[in-house]
DNA sequence: CCAAAAGTGTTCATCGTACACCCATGT
DNA sequence: ACATGGGTGTACGATGAACACTTTTGG
């Protein structure tokens, strides 16, 4: 190892994911008993560490794998938390990321093996360390990005119905909207393909069922379209 | 130095800042000759080490001041780049921090010893690293958040004329924008006492000075306000 | 007296918001 | 037949956007 810099003190580094999922009623997230000390046995986001010759990102990437199975999913960098007495083990500098994934589609058994549970973001028990900072800081940058990107299909399934997409939004900012006004806004931006497909699993009539088309946003923002829907 | 976590990596960390001011004209950069090698020689941003016993945001601090001699000033982190090859003499995660400075209030002596030099946003010169990259985020946040939040005033003096207003918001997001309207709606949030005095600096006329009041802010935002511009 | 920048109001289009009834179907 | 959730349109108010003339004063 070659140092230009050899005068400068190392640090430990980490990365912690702030991973969401929605059930269709709530927003939630994948929290881990933590396994290691200090602050073992307490709730706490799954994390790891980003070797000397791995991305912060791909990182983060294999932290998300390791509890999920989950690869090529939303996953953006949240914020760096540096504060000297944030771990009191030792002095670590964290990544925060966070994810949205689709819940339907994670792995069980590393669930299970890591101790992990889906808790509703209306009820977040006592986290390790800042944790529960990261998780905050989450939540208001996935309401923010949510209005003006159309984030809220990484949290669907690939269909989808108008009712389920609306209990999405009303789930993400905790305020009931109009159907109508729903509806009629989000189709207006053509960015949804409607399906001949009804899904009838919530009722009789049976809803549509639609896929968001990713072609069509990006051709549309090329020409200077931006995603709005105001909650 | 106890080790809660010895077998994980240690890894170098950095803290490089995005200076910006605008001088009535142009919004600008603070950029550096960097004096060490790898690049020793090139345009860089500001940056340093954070120590084993400081904060991420004590090092941007510090970093800071130590090109500007300025101190609690607006600064805010931007993202941290950690790719594996971005540092070509060695792995360095980089936090990278941006700041808002009265240009005016620099200390011109320790800007002059770091071999600084104010350039134009529209015209910055190759920087060293993936520099670049972080401007240009930088860049863009500054538009996103100057839409939401008053952090305008960071550049502008303490007392300024409506038509500099103006003139800062142009700069920032490259637009002419109609003085009416835009006199109208910032005026009509009600954060801006004006005062007796006018600048004839110029005009002949002289435009009246205002000020920005945070308290005033702070008690809209606690009421539900929401500081908003559309550019 | 004139050049140069400051200051000020109205109209129109767009978009968000509020709101209520009919439809389809499984039981 | 009825209960349950799905689907649809209109009217009003607020807000952003366009736009032109008068004022002041130093030179």
């Amino acid at each position: 190892m070659s140092l230009f810099y050899p005068l400068e003190d190392r640090q430990l580094l980490a990365v912690d994911c702030v991973i969401f999922g929605f059930d269709n009623f709530e927003l939630k997230l994948l929290l881990i008993k933590r396994n290691m000390e200090p602050g073992k046995g307490m709730w706490s986001l799954m994390g790891g560490f980003p070797k000397h010759d791995e991305g912060l990102y791909q990182a983060a990437e294999r932290v998300l794998k390791q509890l999920t199975g989950l690869q090529n999913v939303y996953l953006e960098q949240l914020f760096a938390y540096g504060e000297v007495g944030r771990d009191p083990g030792e002095r670590v500098v964290s990544i925060a990321y966070y994810s949205l994934i689709k819940i339907e589609d994670y792995d069980k058994d590393l669930v299970k093996e890591n101790f992990a549970l889906w808790q509703p973001v209306s009820d977040i028990p006592e986290l390790v360390f800042d944790h529960r900072q990261m998780v905050d800081k989450a939540l208001r940058r996935l309401r923010r990005r949510a209005r003006i990107q159309p984030i809220g299909f990484e949290l669907l399934p690939e269909k989808f119905t108008m009712p389920q997409l609306q209990g999405l939004y009303e789930a993400i900012y905790q305020k009931e909207l109009d159907k109508r006004n729903f509806c009629k806004k989000i189709l207006s931006m053509g960015l949804l393909d409607k399906l001949e497909e009804k899904d009838k699993s919530s009722s009789k009539k049976g809803a549509f069922l639609y896929r968001f088309n990713p072609e069509k946003y990006q051709e549309l923002v090329s020409k200077g379209f931006y995603f709005s829907l105001d909650v």
